[in-house]
This record gives structure tokens, sequence and C-alpha cells, in this order.
RNA sequence: GCGGGUGUCGCCAAGUGGUUAAGGCCCCGGAUUGUGGUUCCGGUAUUCGUGGGUUCGAUCCCCACCACCCGCCCCA
């Protein structure tokens, strides 16, 4: 038996390379250009970074992390995770590096490998890759339109022009607080009727209700009394300042968005702004990007208090709505026979920046020009009539065209 | 974790309880021993996801397992 990808896993290939590098690419280019700076951090944390970052009463810290021990049963043994999202990590190296002494805001982005441990279906592998930004230090509404800026523009690059942008805000503390109890006040009598993991969230996390797709639930969400409650504000005026400032730079900036109530992220750690990117074309995994402030995480994690926004995208759910690039084409294809002479010409060319390949096995010379025709723009050819009289003869794939070279500098 | 579906060559696929398992693409070779992308000819599955069972006989029937897909859940 031959040994396969492990489940929820998949190989990148060549010939996906090329969307790939221009997926990364754009983010570098449009992110860089924003102040953002690349950050790279470890795969795997200790898992209490996780347990605290993420929240312990959220899905992915109960049931979806890769945790380990490591050190073996003496007292040394320790539990390390394979991390299941970013945003805990960068916190933790801002953290750990002072990186608060730059003067704020503080900007990073990032392109990488997280992993959860769940049922692989489309858009949701075990490993899959996320690329986003995490901004510390700006609790100005400017930056929450700066970061959603910034995710409308590179989804823009990327040629993703038609994405519906929905957008909440949860509150701060206080008025978080405030909301929550009210929803508690008002769902009560009807909390018999609810499913089991909404009698959960009653008690853990009542926000997460709204989410909850289960039609008698979202029944009871419906009726007239329980839906004044979660459509009234009790967003204090500092919050409703804020979320009124962040829409007026949206629309100065003729962002497409829309706003969603009954947006809560499934994340323990965010407050104020939050928001999502979907596509339609996803199937039922449609959000592209999820983000949001999350002031108080830096603090949690032993950090002076700072506030914090950022967001993260699945990069292979972008990779399966965007329009796929394929590979370059070699420049040149060395057709000939002289294998010594053709190793020498295959360095300079490569030297000189050229994509070059050329042919190991003697193959004929119609079986030479054939696979250039394939993988290269130009055959390059030198045969003994051009080892002889010092050309190459360069041979135009498309046109037919072939005319002769006498250096090669001049390529 | 719970429902539903699928599983024949690298890819797309036809097929039937009984010994040649169609076809197309790709790949390899030849026609054409220095001029390709067109054309023509030829080659490539001791085997039908894996392991059992039923049967004189199973790729096709039954069971289990595995993998993938689609929902639920959750999220990127």
């Amino acid at each position: 038996m031959t040994i396969k990808a492990q489940r929820g896993t998949k190989d990148i290939l060549p010939e996906e390379s090329a969307t790939w590098q221009m997926i990364r690419e754009n983010a570098q280019k449009v992110f860089q250009n924003a102040g953002f700076g690349e950050i790279s951090t470890p795969v795997f944390e200790a898992t209490e970074l996780f347990n605290r970052g993420v929240g312990d009463s959220t899905d992915i810290v109960n049931k979806e992390m890769y945790t380990f021990c490591v050190g073996g049963a003496d007292k040394n043994s320790s539990s390390i995770t394979l991390r299941p999202e970013n945003t805990a990590g960068v916190v933790r190296a801002y953290i750990e590096h002072n990186l608060n002494r730059i003067s704020p805001p503080q900007k990073f982005w990032y392109f990488a490998p997280m992993f959860r441990y769940e049922r692989p279906q489309a858009g949701r592998q075990r490993q899959f890759h996320q690329v986003g930004v995490e901004m510390f230090g700006a609790s100005e509404p400017i930056a929450d339109a700066e970061v959603i800026l910034t995710a409308v523009e590179f989804l823009n690059s990327l040629g993703l022009n038609d994405l519906t942008v929905e957008l909440n805000t949860l509150g701060c503390k206080n008025c978080k607080n405030a909301y929550r109890e009210a929803i508690k006040e008002v769902i009560k009598p009807y909390l018999d009727e609810m499913c089991d993991d909404c009698k959960m969230r009653y008690e853990k996390n009542p926000l997460r209700m709204l989410d909850c797709k289960n039609d008698t639930c979202q029944k009871i969400f419906e009726k007239e009394e329980v839906k004044k409650v979660i459509l009234k504000d009790y967003i204090c005026d500092d919050c409703r300042e804020h979320f009124e400032t962040l829409t007026g730079y949206l629309n100065s900036l003729n962002i497409n968005y829309k706003i969603n109530k009954m947006l809560v992220r499934g994340l323990d750690y965010y407050n104020r702004t939050v928001f999502e990117i979907k596509s339609e074309n996803l199937g039922s995994q449609s959000a592209v990007c999820g983000g949001g402030r999350y002031d108080g995480l830096v603090e949690m994690l032993g950090g002076q208090p700072t506030p914090a926004i950022g967001f993260a995208m699945g990069v292979e759910r972008l990779y399966a709505i965007i329009n796929k690039k394929d590979p370059e084409k070699l420049d040149y294809y060395i057709v000939s026979t002289n294998t010594s002479e053709t190793i020498k010409l295959a360095r300079s060319l490569r030297n000189k920046n050229k994509k070059v390949d050329y042919d190991f096995q003697g193959k004929k010379f119609s079986k030479q020009l054939e696979k250039a025709s394939k993988v290269a723009n130009f055959a390059l050819i030198l045969g003994d009539d051009e080892i002889e009289q010092k050309f190459y003869s360069i041979k135009n794939l498309t046109t037919g065209e072939q005319v002769k070279v006498f250096n090669i500098d001049e390529l």
C-alpha cells in the first residue's frame, strides 16, 4: 500500500503555483503599500495561548485543536498546539518583543498555514492557509475603516469586485453586558423550546445564540418582542459614534456594506466592530474573510491595554473563486544533442535571468522540438551546424519564424 | 459529532454475475535518423477504493472499513 496525504490536507502542485504566487504577491503589495510589515510566527505555540487567546467557550478550542504533549511523561513535558488561527500568536509576539515601542499604530500582515481538526468538506480543510492583517494601538474608527479598506482592496486586486461586506458592532464591554442581559431576559420564557446548543449558549455566551441555524430558535428570534430587543441598540454613545464614524468613512470610500445585526463572530475576543466578507460562489462555507476589533486581547494575554483590529481570509476559499493563472512558459528550450555545450549554454542564459530547460536523454531532434513547443516560447537550436559555424538558431514557436543569432547577449 | 451521496488507468469516463474490462485526453514510440504545435499508426488497468462474505465463478450481490463530495454544526 502506498501512503496517502492525511485527511483534510492537500498538496499544492506546480500547475496551481502561479495562482498561489499571485495571491501571495498581491497580498504583499497591497498590505505593504498600506504600511503593514510581514510577521511570521511559529506554527505551534503553548496550548495555553489559544485557551486564553481564542477563548475556551469556542468550538475551535473545545474540539478542533491539534494538541500534543511533548517532552515525554516527565515533569518538563508541556502541551503544545498547532495554531488554529493567527491572531493569538501575533499578539503573543507583539507582547514578547515589546512591539508597542514602535509608535502606534503597529501594523502586521501574514500568509501562513493553520490547523483545525474538523470534518473536511468544500472550503474546509484540516490544514489550510490564512492571509490577514493585525493592527495594534489604534482605537480610532478610521483604523477600522483602514482595515476594511485594505481587505477590500486586496480582494479587488484579485478581481473580486462583487463580494458583500457585512458589518455589525458588538459594543464595548459595558454595552455588550447590557445587550446580553436584555436578550437573556426576553428569551427566558422560550428557553425550553430552544435547541441544546442555545441552552448552553444562553449561559456562556448568549450573543452566539443569534447565529443559530436551528429553525425553532430562528422563529423565536423572529417574534415581535424578541426582534425588538435584538434590533434595539444597546450600544453606548461612544460605541455608536465609533460605528457611525466608521460607516461614514466607508460611505465616502464607496465601499458597499450591509449592516447585519445578527452577525456575531465565533471567537470570544471580539468587541465593537465585526465584519465578514462573503461570496455566493462558495456553497455553504461562504465567508472568505472574517475580522473585527479585539481591544481587550493584548491585556488579557499579559500586555499593556492596547486596542487592536484585524482580519483573516481563507486562501483556499479565495483560490476557489478567483480566475486561475497559468504557469509561465520557459523563455527557451534548448534543442541539441551536444549535452556539454547545452548545459553550459543553459547556465549562461539562466544567469541572465532567462527561464531555460533542455533534454537530458538525447531524444530525437523532432521530439525535442515537440517538447519545446509545449513548454517554451522559443526553441534555441544548437546543432552540429550551429556549433561549427558558431551561431544559434532561435525559433519562435508561436509564429514559426526562425533567425540566426551569433552572440547570446543579443537574446 | 450527525444525516445523504459517490469510489473502474495520471484525468474524464462506458460496462456486465462468467476469462479480451469500451472510448477520449495526457504520456511514450513510429511514419518524419536537423524543424514542433495538424494528421496517421502503434503502446500503456493480470484489474475495477481496501478487507471479508455469498457463489462453480464477482468489477458488477451482501457486510465492514477507508477516502472523497454534499448538507448540519462551526468557521477562513
